[in-house]
DNA sequence: TTGAAAGCGCTAACAG
DNA sequence: CTGTTAGCGCTTTCAA
């Protein structure tokens, strides 16, 4: 028994056809007969033959694989956007290839290099957040790799093969925001991070937006940049509550911070959200083990993935010519639960 | 300009060398000048030559590939394995391709024959919880591609290129019911899911021996079969405060339903841990977040996933000749935090 | 130190 | 319906 595996030309000598006829054969090609497709399909079977897809890439000139470029595989979110990759491009065919950036440019780079080395027919990246210089991909636009990036992306980066997907920011938080108000709530405090990140800036703004919206004045008292854990968080809220007029609501940038608010909240015995109503952002698991279950905001990390996949697939097929893409901007979905929910 | 990639023919026909010398040059061949290797550089260089792998795979007859098989990539622990297994591959040089099974056995066959198309040179892969017959392993045996296994492994599938990685999980149980025994509590209860699933089982076992070898009795009163969430959790810990006699500590087996008893302490007015002291497994992230802090035990996944190459590695460097490799077990690491600290 | 030639396994003209 | 032929881009003998 030899321990190679079975080929097409293998089967071939084997059946006294030629390579040709096996190769339609097993892609049932219309025009082999059925007989032979069957004596084919049926030794193939036997030998337990495998088609060897780095020879059929080769020749075709494409991979069928799709190249994921991300900073890393933890935490609640990027697990969830490559779970979402992964499910459509297996729907679509693809194989994925997986490569992490650590959050470094350099190794952003390298694995770059190694996804297009590897002949992947498209590339899905999120920038590492040291990312400054964009010239690595500079290159794979110029060789014509369809690249697809989601949720931090190279600002102003267009071009024929080149799209985006990202989650409205502005949007959620100005839900969220608007939500508190159709509570009753009237002074809404806001625990945000450094603005010239983009998330913070934008649910910012979208904080101010649906605070003017609702008639309701922006107090710069309410508004704290803290730490965005759970310790900045408790600390914020400590803070406001010594306020002359505390505040009865309270909107955080993310859900380590909303937690760490929920905590303190209890602590003083106030009632959430009766005394203090409380809208996390990003939708972490923990949020639905808080008592009372933490209203927040859903990022839809899988249709995230999904959604990227499926730009790339339509760079794919829409050719050299086709229009550009417009950037996919998702609807971020606003999650009431009991920390807000006042009935 | 042509759009095509630049190959080791184009270079070659630019500088008036042979393919062959190319080639040479770009692996840093000991007998090609010096002059000749940097003249080649620069052009690839100026060019963007980037080699195809598919290519030289196919021509060395390896890919320099390892494949991925997950059940999925959600929740904490395949994240932080995955994460593991891709750190370590790209250190060692390996790309990594991943599938995910969905936790169905049909997908998990699919994947498993797309990476063997692929041309993986290993392949790594946690079990579908659906699968029972292994057929599809024998054929990746028999094709002699090695094989690694973790966590979720077949019993008994053992073979000259076949290895495996789980993580003790009577050692685990056994640590936190030791450490609970010495924080001074005799009424230690067991919040467990069925004992069909060697998790469960090996959990259940290391706290019971854990027990006898302190010289606590075990009472079956306060080992309570529950489903293995908060709510289980809950519902358990209510239970257990029914009894005449009231536990003094809870072992859980998995940090929700651990948290689920930390939340019905709380509304019972039990201090934890002085009244109460709990303990988890798995070191969820939201264990960091409760109040108090919940100890736990740690898998150590992210080691997992560093093992698990290294194993298939040494599978790969061992050659036809080598003895069969044992199965790594990790020791899994005790976490004790606030939940369970008496002082 | 370099070149010529063969071939990895597959597919796709083109020809019968 | 099937076979012949050529070649994807690379590496690796073998020969010069």
């Amino acid at each position: 028994m030899s321990s190679r595996r079975a080929s097409i030309t293998d089967l071939a000598k084997t059946l006294g056809l030629s390579p040709s006829t096996i190769s339609r054969a097993l892609s049932d090609h219309h025009d082999v007969s059925e007989a032979t497709k069957l004596r084919v399909r049926t030794l193939a079977a036997e030998l337990h033959y495998q088609p060897n897809q780095l020879a059929a890439a080769l020749r075709r000139g494409h991979s069928n694989t799709l190249g994921v470029l991300v900073p890393h595989i933890t935490g609640n979110f990027f697990p969830l956007v490559v779970h979402g990759i992964a499910t459509e491009a297996t729907k679509l065919g693809f194989n994925v290839m997986i490569c992490q950036s650590n959050e470094d440019v350099r190794q952003e780079q390298t694995n770059l290099g190694l996804l297009m080395n590897a002949q992947v027919e498209g590339i899905l990246v999120s920038l590492a957040n040291t990312t400054r210089d964009v010239g690595h991909f500079e290159a794979v636009r110029q060789q014509d790799v369809p690249l697809v990036f989601f949720d931090r992306l190279v600002e102003g980066f267009r071009g024929r093969n080149v799209s985006s997907v990202v989650v409205d920011d502005y949007q959620g938080a100005f839900q969220a925001v608007a939500h508190l108000a159709a509570q009753g709530c009237t002074r809404i405090a806001h625990l945000t991070g450094p603005l010239h990140l983009s998330i913070n800036k934008n649910r910012h703004q979208g904080y101010r937006d649906a605070l003017t919206a609702h008639g309701l004045p922006v107090a710069e008292e309410l508004i704290v940049f803290c730490e965005m854990t759970q310790k900045g968080g408790t600390q914020a809220l400590r803070q406001l509550l010594k306020l002359p007029q505390r505040p009865d609501a309270v909107f955080a940038s993310n859900d380590l911070a909303a937690v760490g608010a929920l905590q303190v909240a209890r602590t003083h015995r106030l009632r959430v959200p009766q005394d203090l109503a409380i809208v996390g952002f990003s939708n972490e698991a923990f949020g639905a083990l808080t008592e009372p279950m933490l209203s927040t905001v859903d990022q839809r990390c899988e249709q995230m993935g999904r959604t990227a996949v499926q730009q790339l697939q339509k760079l794919l097929k829409g050719g050299p010519t086709h229009p550009e893409l417009r950037p996919v901007v998702l609807k971020p979905k606003l999650l009431v639960r009991a920390s807000s929910q006042r009935k």
